[in-house]
RNA sequence: GGGAUCUUAGCUCAGCUGGGAGAGCAUCUGCCUUACAAGCAGAGGGUCACAGGUUCGAGCCCUGUAGGUCCCACCA
C-alpha cells in the first residue's frame, strides 16, 4: 500500500494540491454530450469589488454539493462561474479611491474614469474567483464570464432594444427614488426603509378670502415630517366626505415663505382619522402626492438639486441643505406665527441600501421596464409548479412582489456600467434606440447624435446571467443543451432583485423559464444569532477559517443541521466539531489501510462474509438510499447529518471494534478476508457519499486506499438487492443491545473494563444463540468479557451473577465480589417498572378498540411484536427478582 | 396595516406525508482498550410557548393568545 498516514489530518498542503489536480486534469470542465444528461447550476455572480464573506461560503459550498453530487450520478454537471460589474458598489469605491487623491470623477472625465474602472477590475476582480477556488468550487473556470464582457453587453443591447421596440421599456419622467450622495436614480427594490426617530411639526396655512386678502382669523392646520418640503407645495387635501372642511374645498390658501396661492382641493387619498384630517400636497417630492397632482393637474415644482440641497423654487432658501432648510422653515413659521407645535414622531424612512442615506423622491426622466405584461408568465411559473421554489413558503413571498409590481426604474447616472443604446439627435431631438449609434437622423436627417449617458441597473444585466453565460443572443449549442438550468442556488434576500427578474426575463428572451427549482438559503449570523456585518466587526472570515481548520471543515460546519431557507449560526465550536469529524474519518481509514498491508483484498465480494459484516452493508445500502433521497429533494443537511452518524457511529464506533478479532487474527483466512473486503468497500462507498461535502479529505483517503483517479469521477453509490439483509440487520441489533446493557451495568458498578468477566448468553431462542455464537470473539472484546458462554438455560452459573435482560434473552455476569444484592434487587425494579410502563402503553392501545378497528395494520403489528418483547423480558426481570429475593 | 416564520434538554438546533421525544456542545462518572484524548464507554436533563379543537392517537393538522425574528406596504 502506499504512504503512511499521519496521526491527525492536517488539510494543510493537501487542499491546494488536490485542487491543482483536478484543474489539471479538467474535471470541472463541461461539454455538450448527447449521450449525458446535462445538469446545469449558474453560480450567483459575487460582485467584483467583493471578499469572500461567509454568505458566498454558504451558497456555494451548497452548489457544489449539488454539483458534485450530480457528476457522480453520471449526469454531464456544468457548473458555471463568473462575476457581476456591480455599477454602483464599484463606481462609489472607485470615486473613494480617487478622493484619496483628491481627484473627482467630473475631473476626471467619463473616458478616463472607465479605464480606471477597467484597471481595478483586472486588479481585484480575480480575488474573489481565487477565494471561491479555496472553498473548493468544482467550476467550470474554463467558461468565467463577467456581466459586462462582449457577450453580456451584446446580450443587454439586444434585450433593450427589443423591449423598446415592443413599447415594454420606455422613458418617462415620472417620480423616482433619488440618492443625493450616489448621485444617482435607484429602483424600489433598492430602497430600504428604517424606523427613525423624527418629529412631526403641526402648521397651518392662512385661508385667502374673498377680496384677495390673507385672512389673519382663518387658518388650515395640519403636520408634516418634511416642512422643507411645502416649498413645493401646489394644494393641500381634504377627504371629499369631510365634513369639516366641506365648505373650504375649492377655496384658497396662501402659501406662507414663498406667497404662493393654493387651492383646497378633495380627494379620497386623504384619512380623515389621521391627524387632522389635512395634507399638504407636494408632487414633486412625495409618491402618493404625485399621484393626487397627476388626479388634479396640479403644477409640479421641484425644489432640489441633486445634492438635496434647495434650489432656485426655494426662494431665499435656496443653496441650503434639505436639513438646514427644515430647521430655517420652521424657525421662520414659527416668527410668522403659522407654526403650532412640534412632537417626537417615529416613522419609516426610505434610505439607500447600499449608502443609508435618505433617499429624496424627486421627479425625473427615467428609463422603466413596463412589468404588467412583463410578470405574468413568471408568476403563472411559480403557481402552475413549473418553478419550484423552496422551501415553498417562499412563493407567498414572491407572489407579494409580482402582484404588486410596479415598473422598474433601469437608467441610473452612473459611469460604470451598460450604458443605455439610446442616442438623441442634436438638431431635433429625436431619439433612436439602436445597437449601434445611427447615423442618419430617421426625422431630420442630421447626422449628430448624442448618446445617452446613463448607464442601466446592475441587475438588468443580471437578469439575463442564466441565458447570456450560455452563449445568448446566438442560439448556441450550449444554450440548446444546458438551458434550462437546474437549480438557483441563492439567498432570500436578493428574491426581488434578482430571481424574478431572471423568471420573467427568461420567459421574454428565451421563451422558457431560466431554472427548474430555486434553493434559497438563509444568513450566515454570529455566535450570538447577528448579522454578520463590517459595522459590527463580528464577521468570521472564512478564509481565516479554511487556514484554520480546512475548508471541508468549514463547508460542513455550514451545511450540517441547516434546513432550507433557514438562517444558521456560525460558531467556534460548530466548527471544532467538523474539525474533528474530519479527523475522526482520517483515523478510520488510516487504522483500515494500516491492516490492509501486506493483504490482498478481493475486488468482487467474497462468499463468505459473516453476520457483522452483512449488517454494516445493509445498513450502508440504507444510508446510501436515504442519503440520495434527501439530496435529490435538496435536504442537503438531513443528508449530511445521516452520512455522519453512519461513519462515527455505526462504522466506526460498531464495526470496526467488532472486526478488529478478525484483523488481528490471521488463522481463519476467509473470515479476515471478508472483514477486510468489507472495511474496504463500506469505507469507499461511504467516502463517496460524503465527498460533495468534504471534497478534500475524502479525496486524499481515496486515492490512497485504491488506483481509481479520483474520487471525484468516480460512480454515486446505489441501492441494491445484493446488499439487503434484513435477519442480520435485526440479530446485529440484539447482540448490541445485550453489549450496551452489559456496559450500562459495569458502568454502574464502576467496574473498570479492565476488570473482565465471564459473560453468559442464556436464551431458549435457537436464533438468538446463533448469532451470540457466532459473534463470540468480538461480543466478549465489546462486552469486556474473558470469556463468553452461550446456553439455553441457567445451569452452571451462579446465582448472583448480574443479570441483564435484553430483547431475546438474558446476560449473566459471575461478578460475586462486586455484586452488592440489594442493589442488584433496586436496579432489577427499576427495570420491572420500566417495562411495565411499556406494556401498560402497549395494551393500552391494542385494548382499545378504536385504534385495532382504524389504524393501518403495519402500526398493530408493530405494536403487538413490542407487547411480545416486553411481555418476554418483563418475565426475565421478574424471574430474576425472585431469585435474588 | 398585510404576510411569513419561530417558540422542543442549560446552549445551538434536527424532527420528512400525525403512530413510543433526538443530535452536537455543555454537565457528571469511568477509561492512555495497540486508528483517533480532536478519542472511547456510560449517566443525568424536556407538560415540545400557552389555551382550545380535529383524531383511536398531535411536537407535527386547525383556531385563538403571548413573545421573538424577518419581509412587504408607508398615515401626510
Amino acid at each position: 500500500m502506499s504512504k503512511e498516514m499521519a496521526k491527525t489530518y492536517d488539510p494543510k498542503g493537501i487542499e491546494d494540491k488536490l485542487y491543482e489536480k483536478w484543474l489539471e486534469k479538467k474535471y470541472f470542465h463541461a461539454e455538450v454530450d448527447h449521450n449525458k444528461k446535462p445538469f446545469t447550476i449558474v453560480i450567483p455572480p459575487p460582485n467584483i469589488t467583493g471578499q469572500l464573506h461567509m454568505g458566498h461560503a454558504f451558497d456555494n459550498t451548497m452548489q457544489d454539493i449539488l454539483i458534485r453530487f450530480k457528476r457522480m450520478q453520471g449526469y454531464n454537471a456544468l457548473w458555471q462561474p463568473g462575476t457581476d460589474h456591480a455599477s454602483i458598489a464599484t463606481e462609489v469605491k472607485i470615486i473613494e479611491k480617487l478622493k484619496e487623491d483628491g481627484i473627482s470623477k467630473e475631473d476626471l472625465g467619463r473616458e478616463k474614469f472607465l479605464e480606471r474602472a477597467w484597471e481595478w477590475k483586472k486588479e481585484y476582480g480575480g480575488r474573489i474567483i481565487s477565494q471561491l477556488k479555496k472553498l473548493g468550487s468544482s467550476c467550470d473556470w474554463d467558461r468565467e464570464r463577467f456581466t459586462m464582457d462582449e457577450g453580456c453587453n451584446k446580450a443587454v443591447t439586444e434585450v433593450f432594444c427589443k423591449m423598446h421596440e415592443k413599447g415594454w421599456i420606455y422613458k418617462g419622467s415620472r417620480i423616482i427614488n433619488w440618492c443625493p450622495v450616489c448621485n444617482t436614480s435607484i429602483s424600489d427594490a433598492e430602497v430600504e426603509y428604517e424606523e427613525q426617530a423624527g418629529k412631526f411639526w403641526h402648521i397651518k396655512y392662512p385661508l385667502i378670502n374673498e377680496d384677495g386678502s390673507v385672512s389673519d382669523t382663518e387658518f388650515i392646520e395640519f403636520a408634516t415630517t418634511r416642512p422643507e418640503t411645502m416649498l413645493g407645495d401646489t394644494a393641500v387635501a381634504v377627504n371629499p366626505n369631510d365634513d369639516r372642511y366641506k365648505d373650504l374645498v375649492g377655496r384658497k390658501l396662501m402659501l406662507p415663505l414663498v406667497n404662493r396661492e393654493l387651492p383646497v382641493i378633495a380627494d379620497e387619498y386623504v384619512d380623515m382619522e389621521f391627524g387632522t384630517g389635512v395634507v399638504k400636497i407636494t408632487p414633486a417630492h412625495d409618491p402618493n402626492d404625485f399621484q393626487v397632482g397627476k388626479r388634479h393637474n396640479l403644477p409640479e415644482i421641484n425644489i432640489l438639486n441633486d445634492d438635496a440641497t434647495i434650489n432656485a423654487n426655494g426662494g431665499k432658501f435656496e443653496g441650503m441643505d434639505r436639513y438646514e432648510a427644515r430647521k430655517a422653515i420652521v424657525e421662520e413659521l414659527t416668527e410668522l406665527g403659522y407654526f403650532i407645535r412640534v412632537e417626537d414622531h417615529t416613522h419609516n424612512v426610505g434610505t439607500h441600501d447600499r449608502c443609508k442615506t435618505t433617499i429624496e423622491p424627486m421627479i425625473k426622466a427615467q428609463w422603466f421596464v413596463k412589468m404588467d405584461e412583463l410578470i405574468k408568465p413568471a408568476a403563472d411559473a411559480v403557481k402552475n409548479g413549473d418553478i419550484r421554489l423552496i422551501p415553498e413558503r417562499m412563493d407567498k413571498t414572491y407572489f407579494n412582489w409580482t402582484d404588486n409590481i410596479r415598473d422598474w426604474c433601469i437608467s441610473r447616472q452612473l459611469w460604470w456600467g451598460h450604458r443605455i443604446p439610446a442616442y438623441y439627435c442634436d438638431d431635433c431631438g429625436e431619439v433612436v434606440v439602436s445597437k449601434d449609434a445611427p447615423s442618419v437622423c430617421p426625422k431630420c436627417g442630421k447626422n449628430h447624435f448624442t448618446q445617452d449617458p446613463d448607464t442601466l441597473d446592475t441587475w438588468f444585466s443580471s437578469a439575463l446571467w442564466p441565458f447570456s453565460t450560455l452563449g445568448w443572443p446566438e442560439m448556441t449549442e450550449d444554450l440548446k443543451y444546458f438551458y434550462p438550468t437546474d437549480v438557483l442556488v441563492t439567498g432570500y434576500d436578493i428574491i426581488f432583485f434578482w430571481v424574478i427578474r431572471m423568471i420573467f426575463s427568461g420567459f421574454e428572451q428565451m421563451g422558457e423559464k431560466p431554472f427548474n427549482t430555486v434553493l434559497f438559503h438563509g444568513l450566515v449570523r454570529d455566535a450570538q444569532g447577528r448579522k454578520m456585518s463590517k459595522s459590527l466587526g463580528n464577521g468570521i472570515d472564512p478564509l481565516v477559517v479554511i487556514d484554520q481548520y480546512g475548508a471541508d471543515a468549514l463547508r460542513l460546519t455550514l451545511i450540517d443541521g441547516v434546513a432550507p431557507g433557514n438562517d444558521m449560526r456560525f460558531s467556534e465550536e460548530k466548527i471544532t466539531k467538523s474539525r474533528n469529524f474530519a479527523n475522526k474519518v482520517w483515523n478510520a481509514s488510516r487504522f483500515i489501510q494500516m491492516n490492509f498491508e501486506g493483504k490482498t483484498i478481493p475486488a468482487d465480494m467474497p462468499e463468505y462474509l459473516e453476520p457483522v459484516d452483512k449488517w454494516i452493508l445493509s445498513k450502508l445500502n440504507n444510508v446510501v438510499r436515504d442519503v440520495t433521497d434527501n439530496m435529490e429533494k435538496y435536504e442537503l443537511g438531513v443528508a449530511v447529518g445521516k452520512i455522519c452518524d453512519f461513519i462515527w457511529d455505526e462504522f466506526c464506533d460498531w464495526y470496526i471494534e467488532m472486526v478488529k478479532p478478525r484483523l488481528y487474527n490471521s488463522d481463519d483466512a476467509d473470515s479476515q478476508t471478508a472483514a477486510l473486503w468489507t472495511l474496504k468497500t463500506v469505507l469507499m462507498n461511504a467516502l463517496k457519499l460524503l465527498h460533495p461535502y468534504m471534497p478534500f479529505i475524502t479525496e486524499e483517503i481515496f486515492c490512497n486506499l485504491c488506483d481509481e483517479e479520483s474520487i471525484m469521477i468516480s460512480k454515486w453509490p446505489e441501492y441494491s438487492e445484493e446488499y439487503c439483509f434484513a435477519s442480520e440487520e435485526k440479530s446485529i441489533e440484539t447482540l448490541k443491545d445485550a453489549v450496551r446493557g452489559i456496559r450500562n451495568v459495569r458502568a454502574e458498578m464502576n467496574v473498570a473494563p479492565s476488570r473482565k468477566a465471564q459473560v453468559y448468553i442464556v436464551s431458549d431462542d435457537s436464533e438468538v444463540r446463533n448469532i451470540f455464537e457466532e459473534g463470540k470473539l468480538f461480543f466478549a472484546s465489546l462486552a469486556y468479557a474473558s470469556e463468553c458462554f452461550v446456553q439455553e438455560n441457567k445451569e452452571g452459573i451462579a446465582d448472583d451473577a448480574v443479570s441483564v435482560v435484553f430483547a431475546g434473552g438474558v446476560a449473566y455476569i459471575p461478578f460475586a465480589e462486586l455484586v452488592d444484592i440489594s442493589a442488584e434487587i433496586a436496579r432489577l425494579e427499576k427495570e420491572e417498572k420500566r417495562l411495565e410502563g411499556e406494556l401498560n402503553r402497549s395494551n393500552g392501545m391494542l385494548n382499545n378498540e378504536r385504534f385495532v378497528s382504524k389504524a393501518p395494520a403495519s402500526k398493530i403489528q408493530e405494536e403487538k411484536d413490542k407487547l411480545a418483547k416486553y411481555t418476554q423480558m418483563l418475565e426475565q426481570v421478574r424471574t430474576r427478582l425472585e431469585q435474588l429475593r
